[in-house]
DNA sequence: TAAATGATTGCAACTTTGTTGCAAAATAAA
DNA sequence: TTTATTTTGCAACAAAGTTGCAATCATTTA
């Protein structure tokens, strides 16, 4: 819904504009992880590439999105849950590249597992990335 | 050892030259991991920007180093064990990003956890990524 | 509803990062 | 030492990301 998308911008202090909107519904509309670049290519008519750099700044910063770690000079954005805030992120599920098709996938159900550190390391975030072949490429 | 280093680019059937004697030395004496950036302030006035692109290339694929998945744009590049090869990596190691002094470790004794995925999809490699202070930052 | 305020956008110009082809130089093999 | 092969540096380029600023848009206020 076109409103829904309109109330997540406001409940996060956004003013509601089109690139906000459009961009929030690619992701909406999506299963899968994006990049800056995807979403330049869906939108590239409409927005400038630099008010992408800025909507997705924004949106990591308020909690809307999250980054999944790469290893290819790549990041990537997926919709956070709705209990996500400024600071407090609970996206603590895991994620699966394929290295096949591409495709990212947020594994809602999959949660990280605690992982040891060494005396006098804090741990503050772990993020587990796994890759291999999804269900669509095995 | 000068003779050690050349042992390890020879072992992988690389010829002996300046450049990639001196990255590896480089990381040999670094007990962190290092971006390209890192490597170039460190050998700019001695090597080509190029020629450290095509070396860290050339060293992933031989399986001297390995890459760590970053949430920034960038990609980690450390030593791996011994026994990796091309094609047959056994990093089986958790890494950690340190927020503070943005120092990345691998924590060599601590290993990866196994992940469970969903119904179809398989699993090739698992990388975790923790961050939060380091010991010297905490 | 209209004007004022403040935030967001697009543009231009720029920097930084990564890629490619090719001749010269260096290394390894004969 | 000579020859064959590989690697390097350079130049030119492409792609990705940043910044300042004026114009536009959204929200607030009256
Ligand atoms: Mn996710
Ligand atoms: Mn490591
Ligand atoms: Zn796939
Ligand atoms: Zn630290």
């Amino acid at each position: 819904m076109k409103n829904e998308i309109a109330e997540i911008l406001k409940r996060n202090q956004l003013s509601v504009t089109d690139s906000r909107q459009k961009i929030l519904e690619l992701f909406r509309h999506s299963n899968s992880a994006l990049a800056h670049a995807d979403i330049e290519k869906q939108t590239s008519e409409q927005f400038d590439r630099v008010t992408i750099y800025r909507t997705l700044q924004t949106f990591v910063e308020k909690g809307i999105v999250h980054t999944i770690p790469t290893t290819d000079n790549s990041v990537l954005y997926a919709l956070c849950k709705d209990n996500c805030s400024e600071g407090h992120h609970h996206d603590d599920h895991v994620h699966f590249i394929c290295d096949d098709c591409g495709t990212t996938y947020c594994l809602e159900h999959i949660t990280i597992p605690k992982v040891e550190v060494p005396q006098g390391f804090i741990t503050k975030q772990t993020d587990v990335v796994v890759s291999g072949q999804c269900d669509k490429c095995s």
